[in-house]
DNA sequence: AGCACGCCGACT
DNA sequence: GTCGGCGTGCTC
């Protein structure tokens, strides 16, 4: 008898485990498809039904079956309600993700399901049960065809309309939708046509958002022509190693080092080229910022419409069709962000991921995986490649270069165009305020500002908004307006006069005084992207060279990037091009500019405040400081035009920033290795965070202290001394949304598997009502 | 998650 | 004497 392995669509600790179901020969009229690994199923479970899906098949006797299924209780599938949505390694890769991050089963075979859902059993009130299809699913458009009778067909004299629809449909089958915007209603006309033969009416599948409409056409050979591009020699050094690692097909890891403006792209898209003309397909994985419409298109030059896109920002409808476009098989590239790893793309042989050192690669929710970890699993079973991409690799991806066994690490020292990396100047803010400076633009970077604007040049200025928002603070008592649901405070915003939370989005008019002690003297402290931009108005204009250079253009443009100006879909692309259209220029942003964007006429970059906050419990502050740098710099003198960096820190001392500003790596790592050591942080140990959150305070602290105690008399038993666990604490965050959260951390060295240990405590332990518990291998941050 | 089984208080 | 509270246990 055939026994399928199925996973319950519940998610419930105590219903994580395979269930064991005979399926029955042939197939009812109902079923959507055979019975495979990957498939959504109906099946009995105690007195209801439930949706599950297959992670595995096996053919037995019904004399010998698996130990742990009674053969009384077995029970067989009622339907297979789906295709398959994922293959055997699929299910193995499910089993790996859950057992790696301590992740529940259910939820880690749900990141292969389909955009939309997976059909559902709604349960009625009369006891009763129905399937419930997921609302998104495929959409046909009405194409009108010339029929069998269109030649003979002749439409009367004064039937213009059939006229002249005859004569559309000539030059090309057309939508319906299409003849109707062009002749108005065209429904009696067609059905007249319709009716004598002339057309006919077909439906055929619509792609939503699909790349079809660019006009673009897959290349008949993905071959790279000669003399394409001339290459670097770092980047013909990349080229082989990934060749090589694609020879040795042991799932080794290219990590391709390149300065900004290296020609990393290039690197992959030939990388990509050699992958497909064995047959085999690739995946790019993107941060989620810059999937622009820019990235995108490079893929699809080369590779045409073979290229699927998944990114959040699409539609779920159109995120359903690529999804299904993937699983056709006619897909054989899939750019997109972590979650694109999930999507049916059959005979990977090559995974990139770009910008690998972007924190956005992990999840922080369950599942909570990395998309390194899982795309080097992925690799190493299938013996394809790994390609990591970046100008500021992580720490533990240089680290797993210099240490692991099929880890290589290629470096890109120059840039693509020979062109030298800029010159960064870091300014000490300290000094210039000792030295009567208000101005949160120093002289150095003001004097810049007016050179290269004078000269037509465009300008960057990055304001780093982690932990520099703006908020209010009382002169008199100290107090600081706090969100009512979060631990944290709240943000100023100029407009509306209102401080809103940012993580919960709690928003409330701005007192005029001290809401403790009736001080009028609430000071601002801090400076949004509203307030840069209003002083750099006031600099720019009172710039007399630029006014008088500027003459009849009037003052330069400054324009905004922040998330306020790029909510509305597409904003961030309609300024982006505004920039570009400009002659001189200042683009004003966050984080958001700091990568991708390539501008020839940017010649200056500036940095408004680089300090990071470090009283944030984060190891890698210094880290995030040195890379943020070095991507900024990398956005000044691309092309023609020399370009500088002006750094603005008041921790001009700071190690990260000296070794960013000289582009010298190996001086930071010289600094920050040793103390993660001697700190115990990655890549010298390997960290696992318990969370813990629940809306009543005191349930929540008991409760971790409990799982504290449990974990304390774990880790002796099975380490001893070897592992170090930390107490029960509340969060850096420790109210957020009127969740309270407290914390356990667990450090343990990089060679032991602290989450197969910790998997025996956690999958056995009874849920607590109130209390949320999650496991957190390898966080990549601790707040 | 849902739903039954099971053992103690206020009602037709 | 029953109806019903939600504590514990099970679902292939």
């Amino acid at each position: 008898m055939l026994l399928a392995s199925v996973i319950l669509d519940i998610p419930t600790q105590a219903l994580d485990a395979p269930y064991a179901y005979a399926v029955d020969d042939g197939t009812t009229a109902q079923d959507v498809h055979w019975a495979e690994v990957g498939c959504a199923v109906l099946v009995p479970f105690g007195r209801r039904r439930a949706i599950g899906f297959i992670v595995a098949l096996e053919e037995c006797e019904p004399s010998s079956l698996p130990e742990g299924v009674d053969p009384t209780k077995l029970k067989t599938i009622d339907r297979v309600v789906s295709k398959p949505y994922f293959d055997e390694e699929g299910a193995a890769c499910a089993r790996y993700v859950a057992e790696r991050y301590v992740a529940p089963l259910s939820a880690c075979v749900r990141l292969f399901t389909p955009p939309g859902g997976v059909p559902r059993v709604v349960q009625g009130r009369n006891g009763g049960w129905r399937l419930e299809e997921p609302a998104t699913a495929e959409v046909d458009d009405r194409w009108a065809v010339l029929g069998p009778a269109a030649d003979s067909f002749e439409p009367r004299k004064n039937a213009v309309k059939q006229i002249a629809v005859l004569e559309a449909l000539r030059k090309g089958d057309l939508r319906v939708s299409e003849l109707s915007v062009e002749f108005g209603s065209v429904s009696s006309t067609l059905k007249a046509l319709e009716e004598k033969g002339a057309v006919r009416i077909e439906r055929r599948r619509r792609m939503r958002g699909a790349p079809g409409a660019s006009g673009l056409a897959a290349p008949a050979s993905f071959a790279v022509g000669p003399g394409a591009v001339e290459l670097t020699v770092g980047q013909r050094d990349a080229l082989a190693a990934i060749a090589a690692a694609r020879e040795a097909g042991r799932g080794d890891v290219v990590l391709v080092d390149g300065v900004t403006g290296s020609g990393k792209t290039e690197v992959y898209l030939q990388a990509i080229a050699a992958v497909l003309a064995e047959g085999r397909s690739a995946m790019v994985l993107v941060p989620e910022i810059s999937l622009t419409p820019q990235t995108v298109a490079r893929f699809r030059g080369r590779f045409g419409d073979a290229v699927a896109v998944m990114h959040s920002r699409m539609s779920t409808g159109e995120r359903y069709d690529q999804w299904d476009f993937i699983r056709s098989g006619a897909a054989r590239v899939v750019v997109g962000a972590r979650s694109a790893l999930f999507t049916p793309l059959a005979n990977v042989g090559l995974i990139v991921i770009d910008e690998e050192h972007e924190g956005s690669y992990k999840q922080d929710s369950a599942p909570r995986y990395h998309a390194r970890d899982v795309a080097a699993w992925m690799m190493a079973r299938s013996g394809g490649v790994l390609v990591l991409g970046s100008a500021t690799p992580s720490v533990e991806t240089l680290h797993a270069c210099a240490t692991r066994e099929g880890w290589h690490r290629v470096a890109l020292p120059e840039r693509a165009n020979g062109r030298p990396l800029p010159q960064v100047h870091v300014i000490d803010m300290a000094k210039e305020f000792h030295a009567g400076s208000r101005s949160m633009f120093s002289g150095a970077l003001t004097r810049a500002l007016e050179e290269e604007l004078v000269a037509g040049h465009k300008a960057v200025l990055l304001l780093n908004q982690r932990g520099f928002a703006k908020f209010l603070l009382c002169r008199d008592c100290g107090f600081v307006p706090q969100c009512e649901h979060c631990a944290t405070s709240l943000t100023f915003h100029e407009q509306g006069n209102r401080l809103v939370c940012h993580h919960c989005g709690h928003d409330e008019p701005a007192p005029p005084t001290c809401p403790e002690c009736g001080s009028p003297y609430l000071k601002k402290f801090g400076a949004g992207t509203q307030r840069v931009e209003a002083e750099l108005r006031a600099l720019l204009d009172g710039m007399g060279s630029l006014v008088r250079a500027r003459g009849e253009a009037g003052p330069v443009p400054i324009i905004r990037m922040d998330a306020d100006t790029t909510k509305r879909k597409g904003a961030h692309q309609e300024l982006l091009e505004r920039f570009a259209s400009e002659e001189a220029a200042v683009l004003l942003g966050t984080q958001m500019i700091a990568k991708g964007l390539d501008f020839d006429d940017v010649t200056l970059v500036g940095v408004i405040n680089a300090d990071t906050q470090l009283h944030l419990p984060d190891y890698r502050a210094a880290e995030r400081t040195f890379a943020l740098v070095e991507q900024v710099a990398g956005r000044a003198g691309r092309a023609e035009l020399p370009g500088r960096v002006m750094v603005q820190t008041y921790e001009a001392q700071a190690p990260a920033i000296r070794a960013a500003a000289a582009y010298d790596r190996a001086a930071f790592l010289k600094e920050e290795l040793p103390q993660r050591k001697a700190f115990g942080y990655p890549p010298y140990v390997r960290m696992t965070n318990i969370l813990l959150w629940g809306a009543d305070a005191q349930e929540v602290r008991e409760e971790a202290e409990r799982v504290h105690d449990q974990l304390k008399q774990l880790v002796f038993e099975l380490a001893g001394d070897r592992w170090t666990l930390f107490p029960a604490a509340p969060c850096a965050l420790s109210k957020l949304r009127n969740t309270y959260r407290y914390h356990i951390l667990l450090k343990c060295p990089p060679e032991d598997d602290m989450a197969g240990r910790l998997a025996v405590l956690f999958r056995g332990r009874k849920a607590h009502p109130s209390v949320n518990v999650a496991v957190d291998v390898d966080p990549t941050d601790l707040l």
